[in-house]
DNA sequence: CCCTGAAACTTACGATGTAAGCTTACGTAG
DNA sequence: CTACGTAAGCTTACATCGTAAGTTTCAGGG
């Protein structure tokens, strides 16, 4: 009579918890809300969670998981430019995620995969261990901190213009001059590429970015 | 009869909070609790401040006050220099810091302050409107990735030996022989560093990034 | 002396994470 | 076919949270 629940799997749960937080936000998940979107209650997830903190985890390891690893035919800077897009398309995708995955580093296997074929792809290409693990560090700090400033901008990309208006009477000319001069510079440049899809908005920027590393990652690996 | 309570204000408001925060973490910050810290009920505090995402921005902003802003005098690759190792030390002395200041932007007078001066040391340093743009993008995502790692890798760094031994376990090496490789040489090579304060662990790595970033900025700067 | 206004306190409400116990459904052993 | 163990759901309950609304306290000015 009653209709045959789905059985509930910590899998379901899981992919249930990402989808509410791209939807409305990780700071508005709750054990109840995210119950009542599978139909059922919130006690009844802790038969497949030890508890929220574990949901978060999950959560993170799920979009670590899209993460496309490197390459193993590429040459390296292919193979790691390849990576770097693909998180940050993921972390675009999952907006909650970039803060998420930076500040709760607990060891998984996805991680460990991750990793290893990382480093794996760096050191074939000849880099030291050392060397290794200060590009690691480099390449990941900028995809992280360049993507968790996109994503946390105070407006949509979108709106970006109206924004700045809005922001523009509050920053006196003759105080912050070049600030005031670079706010109207983003306004028309903007404007200019509003064609463009908007979510690509700060595509170039992070390209630049990409090209400056590894061209100085290249002189690390040749010592 | 009573002590004379110092009367409330919103500083005082703003500077408990940030040092609630440094010693008990920003996650277990409450109303109530800091109210108890001074003193007060926790619905006194709603006098000095409109609710608790008032005191959010609020400590951020009281933590981006404490970076030096670039020097004039300096070239600009020194006087950024200068700037980036202070906000890195900043984010290090209160760690739930690096997380809000780009997870949290507000507009506010110190921001305005503080990116007037950054891009008008980019810009009188010859740097185009979008070349400071970029640079200034690159430079603080750097900043602020390196440091969000920095400050939630799993274990503290003084015990890093200790937790890489306990993560080496759960490494298969034959399925992850780099990471694996890579833990090992972490571990031989913080033991031998072990002497130099453990705050200043990943010093090196930081000025390595910023070296890479500043050789790349030059040539940005010329075009 | 009382009045006023600011700044504290008190109470109360709905939301949250989760411990503890209870109920139900179903596969398997007798 | 029945009995029962177990997994997976439900219910209740509690401490803690942010904060709305109302009340008290008290210093300073008329």
């Amino acid at each position: 009579m009653a209709p045959p629940r789905a059985p509930l799997t910590r899998e379901r749960v899981l992919r249930a918890a990402v989808a509410f937080a791209d939807e409305n936000g990780i700071e508005s998940l709750s054990m109840r809300k995210l119950g009542q979107k599978l139909g059922v209650e919130a006690m009844s997830l802790y038969n497949h969670v030890a508890n929220k903190d574990e949901i978060l985890d999950g959560i993170v390891e799920m979009v670590v998981a899209e993460f496309a690893l490197p390459s193993e035919g590429d040459p390296w800077e292919v193979a790691l430019r390849k990576t770097a897009r693909s998180i940050h398309e993921v972390l675009l995708r999952h907006p909650w995620a970039a803060a998420l995955v930076e500040s709760r580093v607990t060891p998984s296997a996805v991680r460990f995969r991750y990793s290893d074929a990382l480093i794996g792809t760096l050191r074939r290409a000849g880099f030291s261990i050392e060397a290794a693990f200060k590009a690691q560090l480099m390449v990941s700090s900028f995809i992280y901190g360049f993507t968790l400033q996109e994503v946390s901008w105070p407006f949509d990309q979108d709106k970006l213009q109206d924004a700045a208006a809005t922001l523009q009477p509050q920053v006196a000319p003759d105080e912050h001059p070049y600030l005031t001069e670079m706010i109207g510079w983003i306004v028309q440049h903007r404007a200019l590429n509003a064609n463009l899809q908007d979510a690509r908005a700060f595509e170039s920027e992070f390209e630049l970015g990409l090209d400056l590393i590894f061209e100085g990652l290249e002189k690390l690996r040749h010592r």
